[in-house]
DNA sequence: GTATATAGTTAACTAGGTTAAGCATATTCC
DNA sequence: GGAATATGCTTAACCTAGTTAACTATATAC
C-alpha cells in the first residue's frame, strides 16, 4: 500500500515539525532554560555516557558543536569536566548536583506536557507510534553506521 | 507494554537525531545547496500554499524566520513574491522556473537517498513506520491547535 | 622515535529560530 | 466617515546549533 518513495516523503513532511513541536515544548513548558540538545547531552551523561565524541556520536554532530555545548552546560553549573588520569586526551562529563536536580526535574516537566498530548492517543495508537518510533531509531542508526 | 512515558522519552531521544540525519541527507547528498526548512518552504508553495504566514503556521515557525527563509529563497532565485491586488497586505508567493526545476531535482534526490535506508527495512517494518508517522502527524497537529 | 590516530578546542562562518517594534492595509463598529 | 483593532509582513538585535578547518595535546603503532 505504501511505496517507500511516499515513506521518505512524509518523513521529510512530519520529522521537522515533529522535531519543532518538541522544541516548543521545551521552550514553553520546561522553564525556558534548556533547549532540546542541551536535555539530550544532560540525559546521556545522566545514563552514565560520560565522554564527550561518544555523546557527538549518540546525537549525530559534530564534536566541535558538542564541545561549545558542554561549554555551555558547564558555564550554567550542570557538567563538569573532570580531567582522565588513564588518557589524559578525553575528559570524564559528570552532573554536578544542580546539573542532576534540574535534569530531573525538566525530564518530568517535559514528559508530562508531551504526555498529556499522548494520552490523548488511544492505545492501538500508542502502539502503532512506538512501532514506528522503533522502526526510525533503526533506520537512522544504520544510516549513521554507514557513514563509517 | 509502553506506558506513554516511555512514548515521550521515546519521541525525545529520537525525534532528534532523525532529524539530523535528514538533515545530513539534505546536505551531503541533495547538492549542498537546499537544506531541510528550506526544502519543506518550496514543498510547500509547489503544493499551492502560497501564503506567508500560512506556510509559517504549518511548519511550526514564527513570521519572522519565515520571511527570512523566503527572502533567502527570493535572492537565490527559487521563489518570487508576487502582488496580491485583493488584499496588498500578503503576497502570493510562486515558484520561479528554476525554483520548480530545482525543487523537483531535489525532492527525487532526497527521496532517493532516503530510500536507499528504507528499502533495507522488511514490509512489516515499513508499515509500522507508516503507521508511527501517521500518529505522530496527528499528535503535533492536534497540540499546534491547543496553541490556539 | 617518528608517524599516525584520537580527544578536544577554537575561530570564522551559516541557518534558523526567538521577541519586540514598526509599517501598511483591512475590517469592525460607533 | 473615522477611530480602534486585527492581519500580513519586515526589520533589528539576539541566541543556539550546526558546519569546516586548523590547532594542541596525548596515545599508540611500527
Amino acid at each position: 500500500m505504501s511505496t517507500s518513495c511516499d515513506l521518505a516523503k512524509k518523513l521529510m513532511e512530519i520529522i521537522p515539525p515533529s522535531m519543532n513541536w518538541i522544541r516548543s515544548e521545551m521552550r514553553s513548558n520546561a522553564n525556558e532554560e534548556l533547549t532540546v540538545p542541551q536535555f539530550r547531552i544532560l540525559a546521556s551523561i545522566f545514563r552514565g555516557n560520560n565522554i564527550a565524541c561518544d555523546i557527538a556520536k549518540v546525537q549525530g554532530t559534530s564534536q566541535a558543536a558538542m564541545s561549545k555545548m558542554i561549554d555551555g552546560l558547564v558555564t550554567r553549573g550542570f557538567v563538569e569536566r573532570e580531567a582522565n588520569s588513564n588518557d589524559r586526551r578525553h575528559f570524564h562529563l559528570n552532573l554536578t548536583d544542580t546539573g542532576d536536580i534540574f535534569f530531573k526535574k525538566i525530564r518530568k516537566m517535559a514528559q508530562n506536557n508531551l504526555n498529556e498530548q499522548i494520552n490523548s492517543l488511544g492505545k492501538s495508537e500508542k502502539d502503532d507510534l512506538a512501532r514506528g518510533l522503533a522502526v526510525l531509531e533503526k533506520l537512522f542508526l544504520s544510516a549513521m553506521e554507514n557513514e563509517n
